[in-house]
DNA sequence: CACAAATGCAACTAGATGGTTGCGTATAAG
DNA sequence: CTTATACGCAACCATCTAGTTGCATTTGTG
């Protein structure tokens, strides 16, 4: 089968990140992801301690973000170690970098508009 | 004055862009960011046609997007014209990029150990 | 002036979100 | 075996969110 080679399931990108933006849009997430971005693995405890929060206001984070696909966890002994999951960190920054250079050509596309046609 | 050259009132950016993913993690919001990025300003009315929801709605969303300072809106006439304002969202996706070459880093550490301790 | 178009403002509702507390369960340690 | 640690699950609550409806206000047009 597979009737078309490529890109058959990706007519707009904007619903696939959109989920991962809710994710980030919250300060105690993003302070988790850059955690377990910058110290590798981390067990529940060890982010619970350092915040104000209590550890079923963690988990219920990190489970945020992993819906998001934004963290994995694996089970260690009785720990469950959380880690950073770049791929859709990674996807999100695209759709930025596209949404930044469209407006780029679209702002070109004015100022030569204007210079053309002042009147 | 200045004690430090650079970088003295930049503590925690994440603080700062928390917020402007909290205004894109919505698929409307998404949607009217990129349609004003290619499309260059435009008005409520323009934005409402096309969508399922009603006018007030879109209006709302916009308040969002302003309140996180990803448009600006200008009065023309009897219309108020919407335009994408690109400084927030450069800094949403440098926050990205921070945070993924971090984890490169980390990932290229742990790599490190372990080729050089592998008991 | 009369009218239509574009928008603003306020009240209201259903559902999502972020947090808590209490208790139960699995696992490591003494 | 007993105990402490790390965690899961569920109920509960306050607040925010996204959407609606209804009506008032500003502005362009004939």
């Amino acid at each position: 089968m597979s009737p078309r080679r490529r890109a058959a399931a990706k007519p707009k990108p904007l619903q696939n990140c959109a989920p991962v933006f809710a994710a980030l849009g919250d300060e105690i997430r993003l302070t988790l992801v850059a955690a377990l971005c910058m110290g590798g693995a981390m067990s529940i405890t060890q982010l619970t301690s350092g915040t104000e929060i209590s550890r079923q206001a963690i988990t219920k984070h990190l489970g945020v973000l992993s819906a998001a696909g934004l963290v994995r966890d694996v089970k260690v002994g009785r720990e469950r170690l959380w880690e950073f999951e770049p791929v859709q960190l990674d996807e999100a920054r695209r759709m930025l970098e596209l949404i930044g250079r469209h407006w780029d050509h679209d702002l070109a596309k004015l100022k030569f508009a204007m210079e053309n046609n002042p009147s």
